[in-house]
DNA sequence: TTGACAAGAGAACGTTCGTTCTCTAGTATG
DNA sequence: CATACTAGAGAACGAACGTTCTCTTGTCAA
């Protein structure tokens, strides 16, 4: 990307961080540091070219996948060595926004036991479950059986849909019945300490 | 609130999600199943004096705190029965808040190998980090080791501070010079699918 | 030195915007 | 039945919008 182009980018991250909206092309000028609304149209279709962003069907901007990367760290752990904190400011308050892609039809469950620790999910986690009655194969949904809510593993033996924990101290559950679907498990936040 | 207030607002947190934007009256319009602008604007306001809404400085609508508040059961999976979505309590949750203490010194910092899967914490997580230079035994922290960045548990050897790995293939780490800590880890988020 | 290219400035234009005012229908209160 | 109140419809208006075109400047390669 071209070094302008990146500052641009920090600076529009910035201010969605702040607003959860674009203003408008002449409020643009002001945050790019432009003086032309036409120069601003040009850097926003760079950045779209880019992945950056995109527009709605009504042509309305709006950040695209790649808008929310810096929202994560550029700088991996494990590799990598930045020189300064600064190098990762940006407000990380669009955490919501990145799990949650239905509101109306998204609840938070927190998770009793220990049946999934070996897919990473711990008792006292809390899973993003997207309430619907199907699931793929491999999903971690949320499972109704006998009347209990339960995380599980949807897999699938001899054509038939089984339920596979994560935890080699439990079995996997055969419904007798037909397999009850409450919802699909879209993600997962934990909280350390208190 | 209002009975048909509450579906506005379910409306809208869907078009948000969707675009991560809001749209114009007359797309609200659309969006609200109104006909007239005045009446979006009646609407808009009423979810601003509750606190879902606000206005950015140019007086342009945007999503105010309430606005990414989530339904949280208050009933663990895999005990208790709801019978149905609705036993849901809508106790207010908002993410972002609940991981994030201090934004200004709070990154997210993406995972990179599985040297912690005991743990739960898996490749492609993203563990929300607490930007300071001292932790407790027992924390999980994120360590800078010859210039790398690495998540790790904090213990302690005869006094010594040794980084511990929760994965049997990795062995502990004992820092020869000083231990250079980036912060610590308060959180984590993971995103299924896609 | 010249030519090509890209970033940005500046201005003009038709469209769409949000606001505001009036009006209607429904509902509850008395 | 009369009154008051609320949600929403509808229309009108000036301001702000995004687009587009031309022009300037700087840079790089031939």
């Amino acid at each position: 990307m071209a070094g302008k182009d990146s500052d641009y980018l920090v600076r529009l991250q910035d201010y969605y961080a702040k607003y959860h909206s674009f203003p408008s092309y002449t409020r643009l000028c002001a945050v790019l540091g432009l003086a032309a609304k036409s120069a601003v149209n040009k850097v926003l279709l760079r950045l779209a070219g880019q992945g950056y962003l995109t527009r709605t069907p009504d042509e309305v901007w709006v950040p695209d996948e790649r808008f929310f990367e810096r929202n994560l760290s550029d700088t991996p752990v494990v590799a990598g060595l930045p020189t300064s904190v600064s190098d990762v400011t940006a407000d990380p308050f669009m955490i919501d926004q990145f799990l949650v892609n239905k509101p109306s039809r998204t609840v938070l469950v927190p998770i009793q036991g220990d049946s999934m620790v070996k897919a990473g999910i711990n008792e006292g986690d809390v899973v993003v479950v997207e309430v619907r009655s199907t699931a793929n194969t491999g999903d971690i949904i949320v499972a109704i059986i006998d009347g209990e809510f339960t995380v599980k593993t949807l897999g699938n033996k001899r054509g038939k849909p089984v339920l596979l924990p994560a935890n080699d101290a439990y079995s996997i559950i055969r419904p007798n019945g037909s397999l009850e679907i409450f919802g699909v498990v879209v993600g997962l936040i934990r909280k350390y300490g208190r």
